[in-house]
DNA sequence: CTGAAAGCGCTTACAG
DNA sequence: CTGAAAGCGCTTACAG
């Protein structure tokens, strides 16, 4: 179907144009130092014979190296998440190095607005080729954006979005939608009146907006027939177990005054902590649904304590987002602005075939 | 976190050896022509040095191609899951041809032994370098990739497995547990003591592995319960529409002499038939699950139809195929043989971030 | 503004 | 069995 065909090379164009390869090669890279009369004729061969460069032989001769700085939160031991972004990045990186490419990665804490703008700084002081940043921190992102759209320095975005921005791509989930998923999945779980929890886990120092676009999408989706169906968010703030013993004991506690919760929906990964107090309380009969792949939560699955788990595709948003700038400026390609990663919905049973990467 | 450090070059390891790069060549692979002892040194100061080749000036300088040959179905207009894989394949291929891989595609008609064997025969003739293919024909399959072996030719299997043979590698699904998938689905949504109909929809011309498998594994989910809820089988072995009605109607239809049916699940693509069966008749409360988006599936999907399509990740396929006989061959890297792709679970919800590629 | 030459790291004949 | 030289397609100084 397809083979290496002779393919045509600089010194074919050269020839042709009656100039040297040097010249050529000043053309196609806009290096300047040629008259317009050479550069239009030299263009025009190029055109005509459909040159398409041997980027093999372009990174060999060429010992530039084009260097990403990559801006995401340290995974630590409460943000198991960001494990998996950074895998695939470096997966990615493996992949590419070869074209010379050189990944420096910088973390900032997910709770602390300075680590992020230190970092952000440090990165902006070494002026790299492109940058791949979470800008989970939105306003703190914006002023530091405008500093690189200053120095001509591609953006990729990875798991949160700003709008209205210069970044080249965004590489993440539709949370709103993904809210809607749940909802559906809970439909279908629960009969027709029973009740839901929805429970947001607050963090004080931001960053919440993928929470409240997940409630947001959840409870479209029950807007038509929210007469019958009870749906009552609980928002927590506190860290402290205690605390949030008492506020579940509140919300989803076979006790509460509420109408008995059947269906429960925890809006970020932090959903172990539900099925934690379902199993300390043997509360049964409830349909839980939360985000991500953490071993905790991977954990309570298994044992039925979690029904349905969201996947945000974290290892194929660090691969895609490194292989997004990748494909923009080495490869020259066009790529997609927004890629959306599916929405996954993970059960006991097909858990094993997402945990490969 | 990570750079391009100057790395050891053939040069340096001929420099430290006392020898020419040409035999610093000839040992690294292993072209012979080289005496034991001088071998042997070369050998110690490339381990010693960790010398890694520069995969670019290699491909650069070789002007050699690695042929590649596919063989899988046509996906004509019975067979559109097809399309997928074949647009992976050409994905990867995209990305990887500057490495000096050809790619050739050759297909067979699904349903026909005979173009099976014809093509896989012309494939032998022409000695690729690797063969992709998907053996739905085993025994038929099994013979030549015995030649292929003596040919010392390596091969990768897409979608469809067969045990015990020297294949390099197999991508696809674990289908007897996509049926434990799809069993879960239905079990959260039907009430207890519900009835449910699986239909199989055989072809007579073989390749029915995967449905036998995939009702197997359904079953396997209930075996602990099955008292509560039964669960009948249909077999549908015609393509006349006509009588699939007749066999839909004594199956599922609301005259149905069997309790009623609240789960359908259609073991492979063919879903849209059972759904147009529903729509026609008007029937609903029934929650339908099958395989493969499809554009007709999707449309039943979309229209609450189905409720749930199971997905093999088509595209996928086709691209981790080629990337295994890629990355074993050309890249000498360790890959996985068995590499099964994550059962998704797509409904109306979450489809739109299915069909990106 | 332009060309000739050297070089990127590896492979391939060829001569001995 | 071994080495010297040319070449893969492109880029990079340098000289003019």
């Amino acid at each position: 179907m397809n083979n290496n065909l002779s393919r045509v090379k600089i010194s074919d164009i050269a020839q042709r144009a009656g100039v040297s390869t040097g010249t050529v090669d000043r053309v196609i890279h806009n290096r300047g130092e040629v008259s317009k009369k050479t550069r239009d004729k030299v263009l025009r061969i190029l055109e005509e014979l459909n040159y398409q460069p041997d980027i093999l032989a372009s990174t060999l001769a060429s010992k530039k190296v084009f260097r990403i700085a990559a801006l995401i939160p340290e995974a630590g031991t409460t943000n198991l998440f960001w494990n998996a972004p950074l895998a695939g990045l470096q997966e990615a990186w493996r992949e590419i190095k070869h074209f010379g490419v050189s990944l420096d990665t910088f973390f900032f804490k997910h709770d602390d607005v300075l680590s992020f703008e230190k970092q952000f700084d440090r990165i902006i002081g070494i002026e790299p080729d492109g940058l791949l940043v979470s800008p989970i921190f939105a306003d703190q992102a914006k002023k530091r954006l405008f500093t690189l759209k200053d120095l001509d320095i591609p953006v990729v975005f990875i798991n949160s979005n700003i709008e209205d921005q210069q970044n080249i791509a965004f590489v993440g989930q539709d949370t709103r939608q993904s809210g809607m998923v749940a909802a559906r999945l809970l439909d279908y779980s629960l009969n027709s009146g029973e009740s839901i929890s929805i429970i947001n886990f607050i963090s004080e120092t931001g960053g919440n907006h993928h929470i409240l676009s997940r409630e947001e999408g959840f409870r479209y989706y029950f807007e038509p027939t929210t007469s019958n169906r009870q749906i009552n968010t609980t928002n927590i703030y506190t860290q402290e177990e205690q605390k949030i013993e008492e506020v579940l004991t509140k919300a989803i506690g076979t006790d509460s005054p509420r109408a008995i919760t059947k269906g429960v929906f925890v809006t970020n990964s932090r959903v172990f902590k539900v099925a934690n107090y379902l199993k300390k309380h043997n509360i049964q009969n409830v349909i839980l649904i939360g985000y991500d792949l953490l071993e905790c939560n991977i954990d309570y699955l298994r044992n039925n304590y979690i029904d349905f788990l969201i996947s945000q595709n974290p290892w194929e948003q660090g691969y895609k987002s490194l292989m997004a700038l990748f494909n923009s400026r080495i490869m020259k390609k066009e790529i997609v602005k927004n890629q959306f990663l599916p929405i996954d919905i993970i059960t006991k049973e097909n858990i094993d075939y997402y945990l490969n990467n």
